[in-house]
DNA sequence: GCCAGGATCGTCT
DNA sequence: GACGATCCTGGCG
């Protein structure tokens, strides 16, 4: 199993609308620091979506998904995980991508040790959960996601799947919008929580 | 197997 | 002072 060679995107990939970014990043390859593997599913918050972060305008935490394409907003949720997105669309128009399952190909032993001894399809099936396991956190906020020590490849030309969008999970706002992406059939999805019968 | 509840902290009002 | 783009555990059937 040789490292990835081919040519990583650039910070054009991320300069255009972010739910075609969020669609293309479905069978892309993430890693940090040599540990990751293939994006299973996505989601876009655009600027004036209620649910982005965004959408209360520029303040000292959203400053970065102000900033350039390319680079990586990670963001503390429920004061215990850290998550990751990636900044899209021009500077300026504040729109992310966040990365919420993956499919372990590199460094599974090292995920395991950080995760804990289970199943590949549980280590990296939720956005809180792949940042543990490769080892990012907050302080990759505003790093780009174009170089080391991230990297970020393409599809492999042989790469064939079917991306398709859904509701967005765990959110309170704009349940309605289809902007989450993830790879049919695919294991390592995250598990959506069935229709919530209860408010709140 | 399913569901309810708790953990924990940066950011904004 | 309240809330949140989550995850894990324990209790119950």
């Amino acid at each position: 199993m040789s490292a990835p060679a081919a040519q990583r995107l650039g910070a054009g990939f991320f300069e255009r609308s972010v739910h075609e970014v969020a669609r293309d990043l479905v069978g892309c390859r993430l890693f940090y620091e040599g540990r990751g593997g293939i994006v299973v599913e996505t989601e876009s918050y655009e600027r004036d979506d209620p649910a982005c972060h965004a959408y209360v305008g520029l303040t000292k935490r959203t400053e970065v998904l102000f900033g350039p394409p390319g680079r990586a907003y990670v963001y503390l949720s429920y004061g215990i995980h850290s998550l990751l997105n990636a900044v899209a669309e021009p500077e300026g128009e504040a729109a992310a991508v966040l990365i919420r399952a993956l499919e372990p190909t590199h460094g599974v032993e090292e995920m395991r040790m950080r995760r804990g001894d289970r199943p590949d399809a549980d280590l990296c099936s939720g956005p809180g959960k792949l940042t543990e396991a490769l080892g990012i956190g907050l302080g990759d906020n505003g790093t780009d996601l174009t170089s080391d020590p991230f990297c970020l490849l393409p599809r492999e030309t042989a790469w064939r799947g079917e991306v398709i969008a859904s509701p967005r999970i765990g959110i309170t706002k704009a349940v309605e919008q289809p902007w989450r992406f993830s790879l049919a059939g695919s294991p390592f999805v995250s598990r959506p929580r069935p229709a919530q019968s209860r408010s709140r």
